[in-house]
DNA sequence: TGTTTCGTACGAAAAGTTTCCTACCTTTGA
DNA sequence: TCAAAGGTAGGAAACTTTTCGTACGAAACA
């Protein structure tokens, strides 16, 4: 089993989540849309998380490209299960309570709630 | 605002949220019933808690009672918060949607959810 | 061809988190 | 009364995570 991916990790998977398997420099850049981060910070940062198994590359090129190992939903199923672990003894339902008693969920975001529900139901 | 609890901050949290202000030999205790933590390490932690504002203290008393500073409530939507943002974009549907396609979700969960839904409908 | 630009590798510093040792004080009970 | 048990405080060690400086090789190009 990998490792929970912390922090910077996450914010690296993103960027491959989103853009596909990238360069060190695309990944750079992007999270420097967001933050400051240094180029070999990123770079190092990517060579762990290789190590670790998380990442995998292509080293073809002089350019090597990464990839992630795991799919994104299979990673985001693993942090969504510990999260509720965690925080609600295991509880998917209380986890959705508390997120549909927010005032993060909008309109849009029940009706799409309902039809994925009646969709269950059969 | 508070600083994120990092995970052992979280499990301290957790025993002080169930059974209410406790001493830290309280807390150690139920910690101990999961896994080997020494007594000093646990009153360490929480004393680091208090100094970050996270827990405060009464020391009217020789065993010192700690007591959370934020309602749980109140902490675990910051977390849930900073959660959907990270890996779902901020969309609260996206994860009720994983959440419900998960195998985590039992039929008694299905049920509690559709009762929210029709009440928040009023 | 030589210099500038863009890449990787390596190592170590910086920062944050977690754990525990030691010292010392207070309470309890033989 | 004095030893044992049970508290707190402080500091340091161990570990993990994050960041970046330096070295050096390959490619681009004037």
């Amino acid at each position: 089993m990998l490792p929970e991916p912390t922090k910077a990790e996450l914010e690296i998977l993103q960027v491959l989540w989103e853009f596909g398997p990238s360069t060190v420099r695309t990944v750079n850049d992007k999270l420097n849309e967001h933050r400051n981060v240094n180029y070999t910070s990123t770079l190092k940062q990517m060579q762990i998380m290789a190590d670790k198994g998380i990442l995998k590359r292509d080293e073809s090129q002089m350019k090597h490209i990464y990839i992630p190992v795991e799919a994104e939903h299979k990673t985001k199923d693993q942090l969504l299960d510990r999260f509720v672990n965690t925080l609600y003894n295991g509880s998917a339902s209380k986890l959705v309570m508390q997120v549909l008693g927010n005032k993060k969920a909008s309109k849009e975001d029940l009706e799409a709630i309902k039809k994925m529900l009646e969709k269950l139901d059969k």
